[in-house]
DNA sequence: ATGCGCATTATGTCTATACATAACGACCTG
DNA sequence: CAGGTCGTTATGTATAGACATAATGCGCAT
């Protein structure tokens, strides 16, 4: 028994086994350390893992136990429309339908925590192969974006944010809604019809960057594995 | 400068201020290290904690780039009806709407690789505070249950299998859906409305535990931040 | 009995050192 | 020139020892 990987596959077994049940207390790092022949480092780097993924609960003093309502974890990734259009072997394509300086309602600034003030508002169409697959709209914070606007027609908004404008933090929320007028004539289904939706909220450090929603095709799916 | 999580805020704040632009190769471990007066390991573990979340993208030898395309990477708790009810402060219930012992269609038996067998069938709804939330449709292997069956009616089949079956692996999808005909009578919500769906599939280290399908009624948003 | 404070203890992190591993690229050979 | 080999190099991981931190729960005092 050697690498951190190891120990983790094995405390991972023992959890299946039930040797460990749910909310069992299992011996302290110390301990198994010294039963696997290890460092006691190469434990925690184990232990740290498995509670990452929820698994085990560790708290300082407390110990370690098996996790009672295992909420599981998944990590997704963050879709990038072009990215996931070129996976699927389609050429990507987009039109811009709407570009206007005002200022925006109430749940978006709201969201971002802006004062009210105006802001950059875009509608776009992606395009998979010249078939429409994702209504976005966004609104864009004035100060982020240089003097002579990007030319949101070539670059999606989205591309040219993460090569110019500063990593950022936010918040992401998927739902399911109808299609209103609007975006269902943009993707060409029924109005009403069932549509998969993001919602994302971005900011730098020191101010909010933008708010998309982005509305997918029927037939879309978010997956990954856990 | 001392903790691994200052080095990490460090490498981000030159990666927001462009310091060291998309794709720009980084100093290696050990002149950051030296540069920031810590050891090799704690430069190790900020790096890759920026790696995991997919700031940064390392190879041996390679050295340790800024992404260029930052498919950010965002950890989602799997949502367990019960927990998300209670936190909501509503009361959850369950209502056991069939059980019925029979083969899977090709769909569920395909997915979870079985061979062609009968498996049990549960309808189950989740209340919160009494309205209809989720109705699940579920699909688990006979040999993964005891005899005398669980009473389903009582707990849902999701916190028996956490509770009495060992840890599994799996995959997880979302989309959008309009609600058949069923789905919406148990939901009371119109046939047709758009529904967020949950798909997962989980297996045990040896064979297919569980398929299930979870339809959301109406305003369900799946949430997280990054 | 109740509440406060501190000793104890398990995890969290850092250091310095060492070796493992992957992979780029140069060099050597056919 | 093609192709394989091997040295170099940056990251990945392990170790022993040490200190930091959080929090439990006991013991003391009120």
């Amino acid at each position: 028994m050697a690498g951190w990987e190891e120990i983790r596959a094995e405390v991972m077994a023992r959890i299946r086994s039930r040797t460990w049940p749910p909310g069992a207390l299992i011996p302290g790092e110390e301990a198994l350390a010294l039963e696997f022949g290890v460092a006691r480092a190469t434990v925690n780097r184990a232990l740290s893992e498995l509670a990452r993924t929820g698994v085990l609960e560790r708290r300082r003093k407390a110990g370690t136990r098996v996790a009672m309502m295992p909420v599981r974890k998944a990590t997704l990734d963050i879709p990038v429309i072009r990215a996931e259009v070129e996976a699927r072997g389609d050429t990507y394509g987009l039109r811009l339908l709407r570009l206007e300086i005002t200022r925006p309602p109430l749940s978006v600034s709201a969201r971002l925590a802006m004062q009210s003030e105006q802001m950059v508002h875009l509608r776009t169409l992606h395009l998979a192969s010249g078939r429409p697959c994702v209504v976005e709209d966004r609104w864009l914070n004035t100060r982020v974006l240089p003097d002579p606007m990007p030319d949101f027609a070539q670059i999606s908004a989205n591309e040219w944010l993460v090569a110019h404008v500063s990593f950022t933090t936010g918040d992401i929320a998927f739902s399911a809604e109808a299609a209103s007028g609007a975006e269902a004539e943009a993707l060409a289904v029924p109005e009403g019809a069932a549509v998969f939706v993001t919602e994302r909220c971005t900011w730098s450090p020191d101010e909010p960057i933008t708010w998309v929603r982005l509305v997918h095709a029927p037939g879309y799916r978010l997956s990954t594995v856990f």
